[in-house]
DNA sequence: TTGCATCTACGATTTTTTTCGTAGACATTT
DNA sequence: AAATGTCTACGAAAAAAATCGTAGATGCAA
């Protein structure tokens, strides 16, 4: 079954998503720019996800490397969803439009969209 | 500051904002139907809510009307931006894309889709 | 080899969220 | 009027998340 991560944990699986496999320093580091919060803050917050199955982790000497073991898109779908459930009644394209219509996007993304709109009209 | 409500608010304001003020018993009764839930424990939800300021009430003999302070538009707005920062790295097409390619959406909602990009490509 | 830096492990605490029991007030039914 | 049901208030506890201190191991530098 898929464990929703939190809020902090899609932090940390966001950090590994883009810099591939890592140590908690280097997690650590990356997030305290934007966030205080001590080392074993997020030290103890990995071996917590290593518990629950949300990382895989190697030893590396002295330390560990740590891989995310959810896959970005697969969590991008399952929050997703929740929030088109639980804040949208479900209707995907009544969430589309409120996002199109409040955050800026370049017309490239748009045409994109468009795009991808025609595709599943066609294969419908 | 905006408040974020937590998954069980969230279901609480879904109510009112679909039936409109509302009794205890009422919110209680609705949740009740899909979730294991005792009465006090909506009760206390909502006294929370209240006090936090997500609620407004008003003394209707022995019990209280409860009303929604938060605007629908605004919290879905406010939760699904959220979600773009910190699941989508803040691109909201990106995240649409994800949306509509894996929920299934009627051909008049990708209509309606089609006529919202032409709006906003048009008013550039 | 002694001291300093850097790991992990672990436990404990704090904070937030969720849950519910009990008591007292009031209304309704018998 | 007594019993029953339905409110609210309140406190407390359970559960989930987040935070951090301390200790012990190991590597590196002086």
């Amino acid at each position: 079954m898929y464990i929703k991560p939190t809020d902090s944990e899609l932090e940390i699986l966001n950090y590994l998503w883009q810099a591939g496999p890592s140590t908690v320093r280097a997690v650590h580091d990356a997030l305290s720019a934007t966030k205080d919060v001590g080392y074993t803050t997020t030290l103890k917050l990995m071996q917590i996800m290593h518990d629950k199955g949300l990382l895989y982790r190697t030893e590396q000497g002295r330390s560990h490397i740590y891989v995310a073991l959810l896959g970005k898109e697969e969590t991008q779908q399952n929050l997703l969803g929740k929030l088109v459930e639980t804040a949208f009644q479900g209707s995907a394209a009544q969430m589309v439009m409120q996002a199109l219509g409040n955050h800026s996007t370049s017309k490239q993304e748009l045409d994109e969209i468009r795009e991808l709109l025609n595709n599943l009209e066609n294969n419908r």
